[in-house]
Order: structure tokens, then sequence, then C-alpha cells
DNA sequence: AATAAGTTCAACCGCACAGAT
DNA sequence: TATCTGTGCGGTTGAACTTAT
């Protein structure tokens, strides 16, 4: 059974906003406030979808968004967030304040991935492109949402976070290593080696990025950990034994 | 100056999720 | 439990802009 249409296309305009559009756009949120985007354009006096509206005030008309160029502390926080988040744009932004996840999202897509392959990096597995292929397993990021349209599109796109397969996939590039799996976190394994313990074992991966009260948080802490933030996540997805330096980033 | 090629980014589309009923 | 509705997300598109020839 398909869904009804957002809107009624045939009396929507598309393409770009008008200076009027914005004008109506933005007094209307500041004298009632963001929700209710299906009823708004109407309130409004929009001939747009309210969908459209939506994502022209996230992207653009939203007054704390920052806008100008990246610093180079931006970029180096997005590399580090794309190769704990892959393309998780909305969680990407959600650390960079004034960014959206559309700005950061093409800013990725332009400069960051051409950044990354001057440097030799694969912007996708974020392995050095000349690293001989090991045995070694594949890190496996899952959240507790995914499903198997986003599964597919992962497959398809070579990205990085995966669940396991459904049936087989033949690779297509011999230099990337697209089998993943569920794997224990790395300090599990060093502990079963040692035989010591640690506290935050019960920490999902969005609680242990610090994103508190997250959609895809599975372990139902929303970050709090004996009563603190883990600071240590990057630990628990057991990234420490990554190839790039830049991945043993602080995160706050 | 003209125009082809390359780049950027705002906006759209389709889908999935969450809450309401 | 099943279905409907509103919202949010990620991928893609294409117009506008910039650079090269």
């Amino acid at each position: 059974m398909g869904r009804s249409p957002c809107c009624e296309k045939a009396h929507t305009n598309k393409g770009a906003w008008t200076k009027e559009e914005d004008d109506r756009l933005i007094a209307y949120i500041r004298a009632h406030g963001e929700g209710c985007w299906r009823s708004l354009p109407k309130a409004a006096g929009l001939l747009r979808c309210g969908k459209s509206c939506r994502l022209r005030w996230i992207n653009y008309l939203r007054p704390d968004l920052k806008r100008g160029n990246f610093t180079e502390e931006e970029d180096e926080l997005i590399i580090k967030l794309h190769s704990l988040l892959g393309n998780k744009w909305s969680l990407i932004a959600g650390r960079l304040p004034g960014r959206t996840d559309n700005e950061i999202k093409n800013y990725w897509n332009t400069h960051i991935r051409r950044k990354l392959l001057s440097r030799g990096i694969d912007p996708t597995t974020h392995r050095a492109i000349n690293e001989p292929q090991t045995s070694q397993e594949v890190t496996t990021i899952s959240f507790s949402s995914a499903n198997s349209k986003e599964e597919e599109k992962n497959t398809n796109s070579g990205g990085v976070l995966r669940k396991e397969e459904k049936s087989p996939v033949r690779e297509r590039c011999p230099d990337l290593n697209l089998e993943l799996r569920i794997s224990p976190p790395y300090y599990e394994q060093q502990n079963q080696e040692t035989g010591e313990g640690r506290g935050s074992s019960t920490l999902c991966f969005v609680c242990s990025l610090g994103i508190q009260k997250g959609k895809d948080c599975s372990c139902g802490s929303n970050g709090v950990i004996n009563g603190s933030s883990s600071s240590s996540g990057y630990d628990f997805l057991g990234l420490k034994t990554g190839i790039l330096d830049y991945r043993s980033l602080e995160m706050k």
C-alpha cells in the first residue's frame, strides 16, 4: 500500500526560494515556533510543501547557523566522526554546533573526500589506499535502528556501517574488504587476554559518543554510566587498533 | 570574448521511524 | 496489532557559479 503524498504537488512551488518566501517562513516561525510542518505552509501563506519549508528553515534560515568556511578543526572533527559514524550526517552535525547535516554532507563530498584522497586515505574506509590487505577483522558499527534498506544502501556504497550480510555479495573491488561482522569490542578481547574487567561495557555506541538521548541509543543509559558521561566511546568501538592517528582525537 | 569543463550547494525525492489511533 | 500520519534522514539532482582553454 502506497503512502499519500506529503502535499499537493500540483499547487506547490519548487526550486529556489524567493526572498519573499523566506521572509514569510521566518516571520511565521518567529511568531508560532517550529513544528507541524505539514500545516505550516498553508498557515504561513506559502505555496510550498511542508518538507520543503522544514528543509529551508533547518539548512538555511535558522538563526543559529554558522555560515562561512569550515575551520581546520572542524575538518578534522568531521573526518574523525565520519570514521566512527559513517554517513550518519545528522549525528555528525549534532557534534558541530551551527552546522547542518546537509552542509556537512556537501562539504564532505566536495572537499574532505578530496583532502583524504590527497593524503592517500580512502574516504570510505579511512584506511590508507595502498595499505596491504590483511586478514584483520573489519570493525562493524551497528545501530539498533538499522534496517534492511539501509544495509542495502551501505552495501551498494561500500560504507563502513553495515550489519551482517543477508546474502553473499561478490566483491567488485578487491582492495576493499567489504565483509563486516558483529565483533566484540577491542577492550573485551584485551580483557579476555588479561582477565581484567571494565565498567563501561554496557555503554552503547551512541552513548559512548556522548550523544545524549540519541534515538539510536540501544543501552538505555542515554550516555550516563556510573553517574557520568563516558568519554571513552572510542575505546568501546575498539578502534584504537585503527591505522590512522587522528582517530585518537578525544571526544568531549 | 566565448564556451566547455569542472565544482559547489540548495533543494528534491523516496524511504523508514516513531507516535497516535 | 495494524494502520495512518508527521517528521527526519541520506542519496541524488541540477542550476548557478568558477576556472580553463
